[in-house]
DNA sequence: CTGAATCCCTGCCGATACTG
DNA sequence: CAGTATCGGCAGGGATTCAG
């Protein structure tokens, strides 16, 4: 092997995986996968908040009140047709949607945790 | 505490970790901090390539053809404003200019691989 | 209460052309 | 060779309105 093994342990996976080899953004490439459930504004946000538990539409709405129904809706359309999130329509009044994680939805938490490991020790960015 | 230690596991850091409590996209959150930096069209592209070892900017364009040298120079800069990569200027002709990435930069290694691990479990994301 | 439809504005990114 | 300057198309996302 040519490359330098830096800090970490010798992971064969990622940049020398001969399926790493894709020359353009791939749609089947698992990091643009990932990257695609977790695009857009508020979705971490989103996530973070199931990760703690259920919660219907209003909660998440309480939690989040910088954030616009449409948005939400967005958001909350976007993870569950990734198959991160259920829904769960409550018949009755009123009206209740309930929205949980999957196990592959939760299965984002560590991928999030490395996120903000490294942010964590990277905080200043531009300081100057 | 009252929510779900589910699968992996109990790391006190995200959902629960006080500093997680932001409400809006907040620049300063962690998660925010690796987004920003891994953020565009290409980006983890060109990161996983530098994690190969250094390159100067043709070798990237040869590694990426179909990138145009616009957005590379652009996403160059953005890494290098962010403290990941460090541009190396070699004097004489041709001109050629170097990049590698920072410790920083080489510590997005295990991040990329946690977005790589998921998507490649999760890989059919709409089949029907 | 939930969430889809519409409108508009903004920022991204690709193409092209030009400078050191 | 290694960029920067400029323009234009397009999608993301915020506000508002309407429907189930």
């Amino acid at each position: 092997m040519a490359h330098q093994m830096v800090g970490h342990a010798a992971r064969p996976g990622l940049p020398d995986d001969p399926s790493a080899a894709v020359t353009e953004p791939d749609p089947a490439c698992p990091v643009e996968i990932t990257l695609a459930v977790l695009r857009g504004r508020w979705t971490t946000l989103v996530v973070r908040e199931l990760l703690r538990g259920g919660r219907t539409f209003s909660e998440l709405r309480d939690a989040l009140p910088a954030l616009s129904d449409k948005v939400l809706s967005d958001r909350l359309a976007q993870l569950t047709e990734a198959g991160v999130v259920i829904r769960h329509r409550r018949t009755g009044w009123p009206p209740r949607t309930h929205y949980r994680l999957t196990p592959q939805g939760r299965g984002l938490g560590p991928v999030l945790q490395a996120m903000w490991d490294w942010g964590a020790e990277h905080r200043p960015p531009s300081p100057e």
